[in-house]
DNA sequence: TAGATTGTTAATCGATTAACAATC
DNA sequence: TAGATTGTTAATCGATTAACAATC
């Protein structure tokens, strides 16, 4: 109802990302409602936080049937931006760099790796895929011209801010940082932790904890 | 000072995560003590958060000086569960699943990946680093006999949810989601969906809406 | 000692949940 | 119509921040 209202908070956002995941499911399976209470239950949410979510965007329910499951996600997928093409790069051609610029949900979702880039002399020229790796130093340059939106740092902790600052510099405006540094970035530029490696840790301190 | 009382909340064990990275880094650089006012000005929090996070572990800072590196990070690893050695398995063994399993960060923290697993016909028995990719079906009774506490979803999304009833019904205590898919567990297991994918979207959600 | 920094309590802020009138 | 479900307001709950006495 607010629309393009946009102060959504961040805990919001990421349920939306589970909204979508379920209602693209629903979907494939010709369901054509979805109610909040079935959202609530398959997310293990109630249903008033579901409601209360989905009152940040720019959809409404119907009494009695829930909400239409095409509408509400081609408007979840315009709200969170996966409707449109980004173009992509990542900077790291290790294990998980190359990793990430093959993956298939990346390009599912929009997010088009155009380039992967590293440092080491016995990595620059290898193929990842159809990509051939470039040295970093040519990175800047080449963003501009490709016009590239979003930054993925697939390199080690102790790199990270200085790959960050040179993405930034070249005009990325997004980072996805995999590393485990923090990253200082301008107001203007947006940055996400990954958190694979930190998301063990949280799993381990829990199952320390569990019954 | 509240020690082993372990009602950690979520948000505060995030942070952990973040403060283990950073007294790490200073660890390294030799340096004894580090305030909760560094600690904050760092990772862009205020020091009253950094203090009130530390108060649920059970290490106490010093008076005009702050919290000894070498203790903190003794302690956080602790909490946090990565001062042992955690026997892991991937199942799943496309570009994700392959590049996890030979993720130097993983090991170097204690997370040490000793079974990969995948259903293709043509991926079985194909190498990964030191391991040989198995069978999904022997899956059970191996993790059982070596004493595998811990299980990477690394399977298509359509899949997560049973590749996570085998791996539970094997005897591992948590999961690390990589799919997309909510995972429903009993109680006694934990999951924690790491969200690479999502991550991207509520980045291209912040781009949309930053300056 | 004087001053910096902790640990903790109280106040504020924000997010979740409950409740219910509106509605299809 | 009757009943299920939304949208929204108000109440609750929890997390963050401010403040300050204790302390080294």
């Amino acid at each position: 109802m607010k629309g393009m209202n946009h102060a959504v908070p961040q805990a919001v956002v990421q349920r939306l990302t589970k909204y979508l995941a379920h209602v693209q499911t629903v979907c494939e399976q010709q369901i054509e409602w979805v109610s909040s209470g079935e959202l609530a239950a398959t997310l293990g949410l109630t249903s008033s936080t579901v409601r209360q979510d989905l009152s940040y965007i720019d959809f409404s329910g119907t009494s009695k049937r829930g909400y239409e499951t095409t509408g509400l996600r081609r408007v979840l997928r315009n709200t969170l931006g996966c409707d449109k093409t980004w173009r992509t790069v990542v900077v790291g051609a290790g294990n998980l760099g190359r990793a990430l610029a093959q993956h298939e949900d990346f390009a599912r979702r929009g997010f088009q790796i155009v380039g992967i880039f590293d440092n080491s002399e016995s990595i620059i020229g290898s193929k990842v895929g159809n990509l051939t790796v470039q040295a970093v130093r040519l990175a800047p340059k080449w963003i501009g011209v490709q016009k590239v939106e979003i930054g993925i740092i697939a390199v080690p902790s102790a790199a990270a801010q200085e790959v960050g600052d040179i993405l930034i510099a070249s005009g990325v405006r997004g980072l996805l940082n995999l590393s485990l540094a923090h990253i200082v970035v301008p107001r203007h530029v947006s940055v996400i932790d990954s958190r694979v490696v930190a998301s063990l840790m949280e799993l381990t301190h829990a199952i320390k904890f569990a019954g």
